[in-house]
DNA sequence: CAAGAACCTTAGAATCGTTCTAAGTATTTG
DNA sequence: CAAATACTTAGAACGATTCTAAGGTTCTTG
């Protein structure tokens, strides 16, 4: 190791997944510097700037191991597409209707009182606060 | 009219639409009864049921028209698939991941406190909550 | 109640995001 | 290093949705 990014190489390992050229340069793009929200294709784009080469479909099946692993957590916020975020603790968001884009907010901040019981039958897996906004 | 049901041609004519044949039909599945959470193709095979043929282009373009008019409400729980709701008044959502069903629950018995302001220059436009269940 | 204008429905093609297939390549293990 | 295993990829396939363009329905006006 000659920088002092952080080591990938073992994060991905520990994750069950072998450090490839790609997957290396996938984290790079997604885990160098601060929280992340990206598609699928947005990602493809970053990395192919990188002038390393990855294939989309490479991209969607690093993004799902990923999401598998619990590196990235994906949010469901418009039909037809979707986001993953590199913010895997818990947190809500603010999604810009007109534009896309999707931004983090604390849960710590938030109170959510009163909300019923689950349904019969069923355990609580997680809840999604989505504050829609537009330009 | 012959029947006690209510007349979908009225309300199709006050959103803007003609009350063709297909329309009302569809109006009539959906809206007789209680609320409803659709997709285009439970849609299509419910209103098939009723032996009044409809296609389901016409399915798709007859949901993005009532929501538009505000007869609908479209739901974004999962990756890949829209959900169009009948209840356009304020409420959230239960939804079991394990087999694709959306349930409602009344927003006035919950609470949301200490949401942050929207990020410079964006209005708010709604609040989504998503209680994911698993069975 | 015409008849034209406006609007609507539809089959099938097209598009879009995503997944699959299968053949070649990289990484790991011994 | 060789064999075993896992990975990448181009291109085909897929499922949901939208588009195209041609024929049918509904509305308006007199
Ligand atoms: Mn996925
Ligand atoms: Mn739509
Ligand atoms: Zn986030
Ligand atoms: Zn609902």
């Amino acid at each position: 190791m000659t920088g002092n990014s952080p080591d990938f190489t073992v994060s991905l390992r520990a994750a069950g997944l072998r450090p490839t050229r790609q997957r290396v340069a996938l984290a790079r793009v997604l885990f160098e510097g601060g929280h992340r929200h990206v598609t699928a294709e947005s990602l493809h784009a970053e990395v192919k700037a990188t002038r390393m080469p990855v294939s989309l479909a490479t991209v969607y099946n690093t993004l799902n191991q990923f999401r598998d692993a619990g590196l990235l957590r994906e949010v469901v916020v418009a039909p037809g597409r979707s986001y993953f975020d590199t913010n895997t603790g818990h947190h809500h968001h603010f999604f810009v209707e007109t534009d896309g884009e999707l931004h983090d907010f604390p849960s710590d901040e938030v109170t959510i009182a009163g909300l019923p019981a689950p349904p019969e039958g069923t355990k609580l897996s997680r809840v999604d606060v989505i504050v829609r906004v537009r330009r």
